[in-house]
DNA sequence: AAAACATGCAAAG
DNA sequence: TTTGCCTGTTTTC
């Protein structure tokens, strides 16, 4: 269900609460018991997103004899996949502080003492496109609820993966071998080096601007809402061959991905509408049917226009634009 | 109550 | 090209 913003908030959720911890993993479902056995015990390093996919460093294992090297998890959550933390947590993600470009790791403190009014409680947060906190009310650590592929388990938080389409153990060059196949990430990349490879990538081809915009080694982190929106903001038609696509055009959906990847990070939500006041932005906060322009609304009036949104299957995803705004 | 559907991807056939 | 993932929400019977 995720698209970029919010593996990158859950990137941040590891950084905050796993980095620097021992962990203790386990595969309570039972389909990533080998993978699990060479992660648990080791400290986790570093956490972070590219696109869509997650990547964890794990220290050396201090136990194991002539281990001399540290593995890394890569988890994609797929259509359904979702992480669920439960422990101590001082605050939810995303109410406070920036969560800009290369940000994601330096304000993490400054979050904690914006926000340590109380003390820390147990709760339980789940982290998939949306996220719900919910009240802990068993015993540590908490039972695995439904299939869960892999537990990470420290002395004071838990982190449950359930039905991701990709969990995996790689080493560092099995990671270089993945992040090679993605495109530019604005919270990843510089954002000059970044809008020249994703222009490069984009202006040659004469695929259908609607895919290569889904395509991930195009640009990563764009699903199928973001596609949609993107392309109304930019009132641009979804078959336009990507190199028939202006490149001041080209410029300006990237500029737009930067923007709206970092409101997506900050909010906890795509956000697409700009200007959305009161109520209706509470609105939108709380419902997907009211924050974007053209995705999930086939047959009701465009926004802009009033003309009937048009649906139509790209590459088996739900294409949604309007045929006036977008001609 | 049951079925359909969803903000993806990878593996199998 | 089809299936699996295996959950949560919405729609249909």
């Amino acid at each position: 269900m995720p698209e970029g913003h919010s593996v990158h908030r859950i990137a941040r959720q590891f950084t905050k609460h796993f980095v620097g911890r021992i962990c203790e993993a386990s595969s309570p479902q039972g389909r990533f018991v080998e993978g699990a056995a060479v992660l648990s015990g080791r400290e986790m390093l570093r956490c972070f997103a590219v696109g869509k996919q997650m990547f964890a460093e794990f220290g050396d294992d201090p136990t194991a004899p002539g281990a001399d090297a540290s593995v890394w998890l890569r988890v994609h959550l797929g259509i359904y996949g979702a992480w669920d933390f439960a422990g101590d947590f001082t605050t939810k993600l995303g109410q406070t502080g920036e969560y800009g470009r290369g940000a994601r790791i330096e304000d993490a403190d400054a979050e904690d003492s914006l926000s340590s009014i109380g003390a820390p409680r147990r709760a339980r947060l789940r982290m998939a496109e949306q996220e719900k906190e919910t009240e802990l009310d068993q015993g540590w650590p908490p039972e695995p609820v439904g299939a869960v592929r892999l537990r990470l388990l420290t002395e004071d938080v838990v982190a449950d993966l359930r039905g991701p389409t990709a969990c995996e153990v790689l080493d560092a060059a099995g990671v270089n071998t993945v992040l090679d196949r993605l495109g530019p990430d604005p919270l990843v990349d510089e954002l000059e080096v970044g809008e020249r490879r994703f222009i490069e990538r984009a202006s040659k081809r004469r695929v259908p601007i609607g895919q290569l915009l889904m395509d991930q080694s195009v640009v990563a982190g764009i699903g199928n809402i973001y596609r949609a929106e993107i392309l109304f903001r930019a009132r641009l038609n979804p078959y336009t061959p990507g190199n028939e696509v202006p490149l001041d055009v080209l410029h300006g959906i990237w500029n737009d991905w930067v923007k709206l990847l970092g409101v997506g990070v900050e909010v906890g939500r795509m956000m697409t509408i700009d200007g959305l006041t009161g109520d209706d932005y509470e609105a939108a906060l709380q419902d997907v049917r009211h924050r974007h322009w053209v995705y999930g609304r086939a047959g009701e009036p465009c926004r802009r226009c009033g003309t009937p949104i048009s649906l139509a299957e790209m590459q088996n995803r739900k294409l949604y634009w309007c045929p006036s705004c977008q001609a």
